[in-house]
DNA sequence: AAGACGAAAGTGGTTGA
DNA sequence: TCAACAACTTTCGTCTT
């Protein structure tokens, strides 16, 4: 796949990825970051006085964020940068540091909960530890930029992990994630929007095939008929039949018209309950795949075959 | 009787003026 | 900010196996 390495030393996975962003190549069942020092495209940090300066030297222990201060804490100024002011000044900053200590802790009050949250939501979904703590840096830093506030916590953390999914190439669907978080469908998607947004973080639009592997296995398909599955999807991706479209509804059409040639017949009503889409939905990318694949011969073929 | 099919109307989100 | 628009859903009647 990428570089030098091609199996995970953890669990001899092959299913690894590269992370471009941060440099990283991660092995999608267990997690494990297994390469991480190529060239690190992402945003080095600014110093802007002496503290943030020390606080942001890459030494000491690792940084992990769903600890929640990150084993770090903050304060306004030291005391020796405040004796060096005058005394209304000092004033002003015995002020400011009581206002940031209150912030600070009123932070990490939410933060500890929110991650208590994300960790009960994380398991439940099976989530590798690697977007769980994607999850918590996206939610660490939408608390610090203040877009909790007239949102539910729940529905934020709900949208960072839905995020961190997409980012890891391990899509849950949204559906999925409303069911482990007890939260709306669309508030997720909109706090996801929004959160995306606002912490500019880009995210590629999500690859049908990442879902094939959970969808077939919940059908109890043959590997045969799932990595069929994948090629259907190849050649629908050729034949620009999947841009613009739902990625759950062409994953699902495709698994559907595999299963049917391999003889593993689902209904369209089983497939649909799985991928989270309507039978509707089925039928019109199976029909797209149909027309535009040539593939009604083979149907055909099979059908005779089994009758 | 169950599954597949398709038409029609409704929903929520994106886009472009 | 509003209207046009595409994708998807819901609902329902008909056809096929």
């Amino acid at each position: 796949m990428v570089g030098f390495i091609k199996k995970c030393p953890e669990c001899g996975s092959i299913n690894l990825f590269l992370n471009q962003d941060k440099g990283e190549v991660i092995c999608k069942d267990c997690g494990l970051v297994v390469e991480d020092k190529m060239v690190d495209f992402s945003q080095e940090w600014r110093e802007f006085d002496s503290e943030s300066a020390e606080k942001r030297r890459r030494t000491g222990a690792p940084m992990t964020y769903t600890q929640y201060d990150q084993g770090l804490g903050t304060e306004v100024g030291r005391k020796a940068d405040l004796y060096a002011l005058g005394g209304k000044d000092r004033n002003k900053f015995f002020r400011l540091r009581k206002w940031q200590y209150r912030i600070s802790t009123a932070i990490e009050r939410n933060l500890k909960l929110a991650l208590a949250e994300l960790k009960r939501v994380a398991s439940y979904l099976k989530l590798p530890a690697s977007v769980e703590e994607e999850a918590a840096r996206i939610y660490t830093l939408s608390v610090q930029r203040g877009l909790v506030r007239g949102r539910s916590m729940e529905s934020v953390v709900a949208g960072a992990l839905y995020a961190a999914c997409r980012r890891h190439e391990v899509p849950r669907t949204l559906d999925e994630l409303s069911e482990a978080s007890g939260i709306e469908k669309k508030e997720i998607g909109r706090t996801y929007r929004f959160v995306t947004r606002e912490l500019g973080i880009t995210i590629l639009p999500s690859n049908p095939a990442d879902y094939i592997p959970r969808f077939a296995s919940s059908l109890k398909l043959s590997p045969e008929t799932q990595s069929n599955a994948v090629e259907i999807l190849e050649m629908a991706q050729k034949a620009e039949l999947t841009s613009g479209r739902g990625p759950t509804g062409i994953a699902a059409a495709a698994l559907y018209v595999s299963a049917l040639l391999h003889g593993e017949k689902r209904t369209q009503r089983e497939v649909a309950d799985v991928a989270g889409v309507t039978e509707v939905t089925i039928r019109n990318r199976y029909k797209e795949l149909l027309d535009k694949l040539k593939l009604e011969k083979e149907i055909k073929k099979t059908r005779k075959k089994n009758p």
